[in-house]
DNA sequence: TCGATTTATATCGGGCCTATATAGGCTAGG
DNA sequence: CCTAGCCTATATAGGCCCGATATAAATCGA
């Protein structure tokens, strides 16, 4: 989804800062699907702000910077409603890692065997995060888009430990 | 991955062209985890041309544009095992429909249906496909690729049957 | 106490995608 | 038989997004 939805989304559940709006997919559980950078919430939350799809309230704090905080305007959350009513783009999903095993024919069998414990590593993390976030109150959507990740890094994780032998049995040609 | 690895790692299984190597993750079973557009593919290797990883056979058509066969070379084929040896980027998934699905409780019930009807219905034609491609000849690591790729979209599917009903049970104060 | 982390905004360069342009051949349906 | 649509094939421009970097002070931990 592109960011300026993500903003107005977040942005119906209460008003927030762009700092606050980055932090609600960075390590909450929802990276699985969705995330944005800084540098494209700013001028995105700025654009809003022209097309009054968003206001902006600034807290001018002593020595700091400007905490700008942003709330949803009815424009916008008309806006935000209409594009989740017309058709959404495809999902876009990419792995270097498996992109990587496309080629394990040509790396030594080490190399293999790092990555794939590396990826089981990274999958168990994400997995224990999806269980903590399961334990707090979440609103139905939520819960099934954590649900959802859950079950398939769980379904990830088995076939791992089930077929990294496929992966890692070198053939004879192929230098270790 | 980016799209010059992809390219190069194309090339390492022989000579293509541009409109070729962007067909391999076209609708072959590879785009849940790679794909690249003409947009970042001609010049990707116009780029590599230049630095000498990949060399050019221009093959004049008779009445056609020419056809560019591009082939890797062995300061390609080094320099593409050596990207493989280096940290690789995390997976990135970004999903349109998981972001809807966190404000299924502003949406028509309706709407929501449909979002669901039609992302399960995606699942099984990509499903499908990498059972057709589970069937012919593959390396290794392509049948490690597409297997976990039918693994993830098994899961996926059952979990979208078995809990739809928590999204689509809407709650009073939403209007259908 | 001093370094690291957190809060907070902003911009630049680069990578990648979408849409568009060009152009002729093949194929299926009317 | 004609023609519309699709396939082959390369290329570019505009725009979106990310990563890195800059700035600046407060707070927390060793």
């Amino acid at each position: 989804m592109d960011v300026r939805s993500i903003c107005l989304g977040i942005l119906t559940r209460g008003e927030a800062t762009g700092y606050e709006i980055r932090k609600v997919f960075e390590g909450s559980g929802f990276q699985h699907f969705a995330e944005a950078s800084f540098g494209s919430i700013y001028p995105a939350l700025s654009r809003l702000t022209e097309e009054g799809l968003v206001s902006v309230r600034e807290e001018a704090q002593k020595k700091r910077p400007d905490r700008k905080v942003y709330s949803i305007t009815p424009a916008g959350r008309s806006a935000f409603l209409a594009g989740l009513m017309k058709t959404l783009p495809e999902d876009r999903h990419r792995s270097p890692f498996l992109f990587a095993m496309l080629f394990s024919d040509l790396l030594p069998g080490s190399r293999v065997r790092f990555l794939v414990d590396d990826y089981i590593a990274q999958g168990e993390q994400k997995l224990a995060q999806l269980e903590r976030k399961q334990k707090e109150t979440l609103l139905p959507g939520e819960r099934f888009a954590i649900g959802l990740g859950h079950t398939m890094y769980t379904a990830m994780l088995e076939f791992l430990r089930m077929h990294r032998g496929e992966i890692e049995e070198q053939l004879p040609q192929a230098a270790e």
